[in-house]
DNA sequence: TCTGGGGTCCTCACCCTC
DNA sequence: TCTGGAGGGTGAGGACCC
């Protein structure tokens, strides 16, 4: 164990939900909550005035919305949320070369590696300092935790929130931890936690009782040993600040779960292009192209297909993800479809010989039928327009909730030849927008063909609202602004 | 009105090779 | 030649994290 309370976990306290009140001065000190407002949208992160609702992270939207029924629900932004994190994270990398991410909006600097602190009181110190600097360059609060190890530095980070700051003195780990949850240790989940309440096992001072081979024997062997060590305050584990991607995937979960089975084939290769894209764009290629299946009743299955050689052609892994899904059951229903490549290598040669070889291991183009047969047959396995049926109809536009996710359209209702009407324009509330007339603001809200838009910026008072019609050729959607920096211009709001 | 998206890691079963 | 075990690769699923 190490000596001195070096290492630091941050913490930023409720991001998404910080950024968008900073962002928003009318919703600072109001029920904020940040995630997919589709009819399956779940909450991403909720503002501490909208926990205390009962709402929390995870949580289904709809749920949220009941528990809450005034809070500001908005979608995520995300290019904002990484804008905000790319200024925090320089700032910890001004501590330490040892920096390692583990999200946008959390990390662990290794104090020592970066000559910053070696003992309790010069890693108070940094700590302060850090928390007043990432006020001033962003406005938003961080919590940081100060221990010898990964483990405790996150325990005493969740024990300092919100705004706080908490050191774990070397010695005094094993007494603070022994009356805290099991579920405070990092890997025991909902599964693990309800195996060891069974077993009578509910804190942390009772998991170190219980003792290794007892662990061992109910968890297995990995996540017993490090769960008696986590018991103990042991954890050994460096700060890593680089990590190498293992594998890249795209998923969507449909507003209505789908039936026609041309219409799953048709997603699937749309997800294996954008996941192919995502692939490119991280400089890797693949080798093991993985198809994800969630059924009507959330029942979950993957199925996966490893090829010679790795990948990033769309054509190859559009195949291989066919292939997969033939071999697949859907009636009754889909709800969620996800591709990935696993197997990542950092070179993107084509090696065109490997995927040839692959292709015909698995029979295509070698007398299996082809899968251009499966598109140009629309019936497929699913009875025709039986398919239809589903669930009840409903339209799943769900108001102004659009981009939460794919709307579905209705089955076997392919677009006739005539001329597309223009789509009306979708406003998803929280999103940034620009008025000709009135500058800059956020949508509050948008339904029967009007658009609700608050005026105000970071730095501004609480704005007006205005209503417009939702093709008002003066508003136009915009990129966020930065939280600080930007002075409000006069007149704002 | 139930349950997102993008990951990592572990376990187990099965097959094949040595 | 047969058999058993070790060990790697692959495929599938579960748990967990943010």
């Amino acid at each position: 164990m190490r000596a001195a309370p070096t290492i630091l976990h941050l913490d930023m306290d409720a991001f998404y939900a910080s950024v968008e009140q900073a962002s928003k001065p009318s919703l600072r000190g109001k029920a904020v909550i940040v995630g997919g407002l589709g009819p399956r949208g779940v909450v991403a992160t909720a503002s501490y005035e909208a926990r205390r609702f009962g709402v929390h992270s995870a949580m289904p939207m709809a749920q949220a919305r009941r528990l809450c029924p005034n809070g500001a629900c908005l979608i995520p932004r995300f290019s904002l949320y990484r804008a905000v994190s790319d200024v925090v994270m320089a700032l910890l990398r001004e501590l330490s070369p040892l920096v390692e991410p583990l999200s946008l909006d959390e990390a662990f600097v290794d104090l020592e590696a970066g000559g910053t602190a070696f003992d309790a009181e010069s890693a108070l110190e940094t700590g302060q300092r850090l928390r007043a600097g990432i006020l001033a360059a962003t406005g938003l609060s961080a919590s940081v935790g100060l221990a010898g190890s990964k483990m405790l530095a996150k325990v005493a980070s969740e024990e300092a929130k919100p705004d706080g700051l908490l050191l774990i003195e070397p010695g005094t780990e094993r007494a603070l931890l022994a009356p805290m949850s099991v579920r405070t240790l990092p890997g025991v989940g909902p599964a693990t936690g309800e195996h060891l309440r069974r077993a009578g096992i509910t804190t942390v001072g009772e998991l170190a009782e219980a003792g290794e081979d007892e662990l061992v024997r109910m968890v297995g062997r990995s996540h017993g040993v490090g769960l008696y060590r986590m018991s103990l305050g042991l954890d050994d584990r460096p700060v890593v600040a680089e990590r190498d991607a293992k594998s890249v995937s795209v998923e969507d979960t449909f507003d209505v779960d789908l039936h026609d089975r041309v219409r799953i084939r048709n997603e699937v290769q749309r997800l294996a292009d954008r996941c192919v894209h995502r692939l490119r764009d991280s400089g890797h290629s693949g080798r093991t192209i993985v198809l994800k299946v969630r059924r009507y009743d959330f029942s979950t299955l993957t199925r996966s297909e490893t090829l010679r050689g790795p990948t990033d052609d769309p054509a190859v892994v559009r195949e291989a993800a066919a292939r997969l899904l033939e071999a697949v059951d859907t009636t009754g229903g889909v709800r969620l479809l996800g591709v990935g490549v696993t197997g990542l290598a950092d070179y993107t040669q084509e090696d065109l010989f490997a995927q040839s070889m692959a292709a015909e291991a698995a029979g295509v183009g070698g007398g299996a039928e082809p899968d251009a047969a499966a598109e140009a047959g629309a019936t497929g396995g699913s009875g025709g327009p039986g398919g239809l049926g589903g669930p009840g109809g409903p339209d799943g536009s769900g108001g102004p909730g659009g981009p939460g996710g794919p709307a579905e359209a209705p089955e076997g209702a392919e677009p006739p030849g005539a001329p597309e009407p223009a789509p009306e324009r979708r406003w998803a509330a929280g999103s940034d927008v620009r008025h000709a007339v009135y500058g800059p603001g956020w949508v509050q809200g948008s339904g029967v063909g009007r658009v609700t838009v608050r005026f105000e910026r970071p730095g501004s008072p609480p704005g007006r609202v205005r209503t417009f019609r939702v093709d008002d050729p003066e508003l136009e959607p915009s990129d966020p602004l930065p939280l600080v920096g930007e002075p409000a211009p006069e007149g704002t709001a």
